[in-house]
DNA sequence: ACTATCCGTAGAAACGTTTCGATAAACCGT
DNA sequence: ACGGTTTATCGAAACGTTTCTACGGATAGT
């Protein structure tokens, strides 16, 4: 491999000279830069990344962490982060699972974002206490080295059971995630809120884990509530709303949008193409991924940093009609 | 942050001894090496990956190139890919974007895994040319350093259309993909191959970019042909196929599964949420991952490597019906 | 013409590891 | 008790950069 030690031989220069040369620095001349640069050109030289940020204690890179790889926005969030990080010069690494969380004490990146449930609070402190600079998207934690880009979830959830409630629906099931997840937890407190604001409403709660098993587990308590009559269904999020709705549709005769009302949570890509529309809770999960980044970046490079927050919005569906009284 | 040299002086050994100890070399004794791995613990050691990297020569870090982070079945590719290599030891680290090509003549990882439109052939026969390790997915090429997975186009294009003129379809469509995409190519090439076998059949090709977009796109020329009787159309892969009953559903009152029968290509976890459910080839894409793993790993431990093949099966759906006469 | 200033380049140390060869102490058999 | 062998540890070089400081020669000012 073409080291920096080759061109300078090939120059007859120092090494100093050609690193000067290539990094354009204006120590050196014009002409002797250029025609270190053509060498380098030719010889195909490529800087060696390992020394480089073994050097300069930088490695112009940024980990997202993510506890798998076939979340249904990953793609809109990546394509966010990625676009901001780029922008400044960063380049994007993805990442997941277990053994691939020794990368941030490594020193792989100059930060890292993280979406990943297989890292506890605890786990993530321990790093910050060492310097290392996170932002969290899947929990809030107090810390100088941590900072969050929050999705609001009080404002979602809140907007998904007012719109059952609005259609007159006011026997509310409410499916919800992972007892360890954040945003189950934030969602379900609103859930609450809102029902308790409704004093004819009332609400169930059952158990799930945000993935479509869980909605088609919830699916024979939910038969049995609609057999009394219409009920509205907020599914913490769209996988179990889909879940939900295949358990309605083969193995049950009941109708969705007519006597089970479904909701969802995320508008993942999916949710347009049931049939019936699935209603859900929409956010700009591009702008989730760019106010990540740009976090991130403020903290690396020591700029203060402000609380964001990301807004969201109903998507109505078919899935969510008027209760016939 | 804390290095093998302050172990060394905490353990008061010489840092080549430190080194030996975590390493777990049998040049230490067992009791000086728990001795140092317990202060190694205590001070809160982890080595820097950028230092050995360099010294080492090697990255333990395999790195998978993808046009974006969108693609319906990266999830359980990148699950595959990511079990192998971490039996092995390796890392698996996700990268997009022209600008993060550079990583690879870089060394930031000992392999490389291509499905990425945006990397052109010549491009990554340098990269094999300067020793670099290549398993590439959505193309062919012939380097020594370079080795490819596979996917069963052929048969799996014979089998779609095949199943469209075995319900009595004799007029097919079918909507292609990008000029530049190796697997447009030949399962467009199969199904030329298909229809002319059968003299009766005719065929008529459409173009498309495997995005929602051209199926949609390809919608009127389609409903036109469904006029003059039901026509069979092979899509090249789901996305398109999902584009194209969008059109047909919402644009036309032709019925899917009757008018205009739809087969798709890769068994997107979307298809079988269509109503009616889409018909189309499904692969196993984790056993893709896995084996490219596996070859990239063969490669970097320079074992031999066999060429390997990903074989294809039908999935049947509503959107392709008994042709009727 | 002589010192002071500046400018382009060179030398060398450092980043944190790994690993080869050297060294000194302990052991063994006779 | 002695040379020879083994054993545990150490010293130093190397990986490929970056960057501080030093240096020599040219230029400029008086």
């Amino acid at each position: 491999m073409v080291s920096i030690k080759d061109i300078a031989s090939a120059a007859k220069v120092s090494i100093s000279t050609v690193s000067y040369a290539l990094n354009g620095s204006d120590r050196i001349t014009k002409e002797t830069a250029d025609r270190i640069q053509s060498i380098a050109d030719e010889l195909g030289y490529v800087p060696n990344r390992a020394a480089r940020m073994l050097k300069k204690r930088e490695t112009m890179l940024v980990g997202v962490f993510l506890t798998d790889f076939s979340g249904h926005f990953y793609g809109d969030l990546l394509f966010g982060l990625k676009e901001e990080l780029n922008r400044r010069d960063y380049d994007l690494i993805v990442c997941s699972g277990r053994r691939s969380h020794r990368m941030i004490p490594e020193r792989a990146f100059d930060g890292a974002i993280i979406l990943d449930a297989t890292f506890a609070d605890e786990e993530l402190l321990g790093y910050a206490d060492r310097g290392h600079k996170l932002v969290v998207l899947d929990r809030e934690l107090e810390h100088a080295n941590v900072n969050q880009v929050l999705l609001d979830n009080k404002a979602g959830a809140t907007l998904a059971v007012e719109h059952l409630l609005g259609q007159g629906l006011s026997r509310i099931c409410a499916v919800g995630g992972p007892e360890s997840a954040y945003d189950a937890r934030q969602r379900m407190r609103a859930v609450r809120q809102s029902v308790e604001r409704m004093p004819e409403a009332s609400l169930e709660e059952l158990p799930g884990a945000f993935d479509k098993a869980s909605g088609y587990a919830a699916g024979p308590r939910i038969a049995e509530a609609a057999r009394e009559g219409p009920v509205g269904v907020f599914c913490l999020n769209d996988e179990m709303a889909i879940g939900l709705c295949d358990y309605v549709r083969t193995q049950t005769s009941l109708q969705i949008g007519r006597d089970v009302h479904v909701i969802g949570y995320d508008n993942i890509e999916l949710a347009q193409y049931m049939q019936p529309r699935l209603a859900t809770i929409d956010y700009s999960k591009r702008k989730w991924g760019a106010l990540a980044a740009e976090q991130l970046l403020k903290m690396i490079e020591g700029r203060p940093v402000e609380q964001e927050r990301i807004y969201v919005r109903l998507v109505e569906g078919e899935s969510v009609g008027q209760a016939s009284l």
